[in-house]
DNA sequence: GTCTGTTTCAAACATACGTTTGATAGTTGA
DNA sequence: TCAACTATCAAACGTATGTTTGAAACAGAC
């Protein structure tokens, strides 16, 4: 056939194994053989692995970047030049991620831990072709953060815009782990839906905290301005 | 001499090399080399490269767990019976971490990286060791925890607490890179002790947010019970 | 000084990796 | 039917890895 899966079946296989072993740990060995092709294949269709890397976050950041688009769209007309809120700007991106469209039941967490990953792992040629193709939507974002925490000033709104991602990266890189672990432990069974509409609320309370420095207590040596 | 210096020297260069590359990303050729030992010194003094990352974990691991075990204490002495807050409580995690002697200027950051990447970087290993060595103190730590927010569910406190830990340990493993930057934008200053000035409120804001599923918009099919 | 145990060192080992090669099969368009 | 192109495959290449070896250097005790 003119258009072969086998491409496909690399980046499925890639997408699953790098999720669960990170890229490093990840031989293109072990993606050949889970994706049943020959180990020559992926350096055929993709050059090399850190361009299957960016094959496979481009697979999912380029769909999902262009419905981010249209989200903040939506909102930035519902809001009629009006500031949105901080919470309507946590929904857009929040839903818009579970809202994409899934390969497969497992899509939504892969996508996450795969974000995480991009974020945690200093895979230097990663950042640099997220931060190339991405950075417009990633822009817009945080545009749209500061419109919605005007009360900050520029340092404190961007330490907590790290703490946000952060706490999000992490809690989606890990959420498999996690949601097994509140089954064995409390019995209790988890949607992705769930865990990011309990992560909204906290990051919202978190950007609205009172003032950062007054709650210090003093160090041995206090050296805050 | 006796007792030499090597040992010494290898868990520097690799503590440094660790943080700011990773494990798998770190070889026992760049270790050596940094450290001016021969490359055999690492499984002679160690065992195995698996054996020096516990190393390195243990060093500074073990004497935080004791500063941790007499902040807890004092906190508790100083409640008199009563639960701590969940200001009490976070400060006294921050202060004993802030506070631990550090080898050098970069120790906290490197301390806290560390912290980061044995949370992010999915090596079994490290995790097993760590949960076997040190979970008293972790234990402990969720327990005050407990007390400082009785008002929430099990759930609800499971969740926020993975939130806080991500927010955490994502910062504080990339605080060099995250300072950096922000020196460049603004043209601001930060210390370790202030970005942990910021988290904590933060963090204890999110824990005291709302009830999360009131404020969730409805998605295509809801799926919270 | 000699013996004993410890530490260092250069060299090699076996293995795994990403990548390349050259032959073979398959498909397409004239 | 034949040529041109594309895709697959087994095999090999060069390099880097963690680990082991065996000899050399060094230490302290008698």
């Amino acid at each position: 056939m003119a258009q072969s899966d086998t491409v496909d079946r690399i980046l499925d296989a890639a997408e699953e194994l790098f999720a669960e072993r990170g890229f490093s740990e990840t031989s293109l060995r072990m993606i050949t053989s889970k994706a049943k092709v020959n180990l020559a294949a992926v350096n055929y269709h993709f050059g090399s692995k850190n361009a299957l890397i960016h094959a496979v976050f481009a697979r999912f950041l380029t769909p999902f970047s262009s419905t981010l688009e249209t989200a903040f769209n939506n909102l930035e007309e519902r809001c009629d030049g009006q500031p949105p809120t901080l919470n309507q700007t946590l929904w857009a991106l929040t839903e818009s991620a579970v809202r994409m469209p899934q390969r497969n039941e497992k899509g939504i967490s892969i996508f996450m831990r795969l974000l995480g990953l991009a974020y945690t792992q200093s895979q230097g040629h990663l950042r640099k072709f997220l931060e190339q193709e991405y950075s417009q939507p990633f822009s817009r974002f945080m545009r749209l953060l500061k419109e919605s925490t005007p009360q900050l000033s520029a340092v404190d709104r961007y330490w907590r815009i790290q703490f946000m991602l952060g706490a999000t990266a992490f809690t989606m890189s890990s959420s498999d782990a996690l949601r097994d672990i509140l089954q064995n432990k409390l019995g209790v069974e988890t949607t992705v839906q769930e865990i990011a509409a309990r992560l909204v609320p906290f990051l919202a309370a978190g950007m609205q905290a009172e003032d950062p420095l007054l709650m210090m207590p003093t160090f041995g040596k206090t050296s805050v301005a």
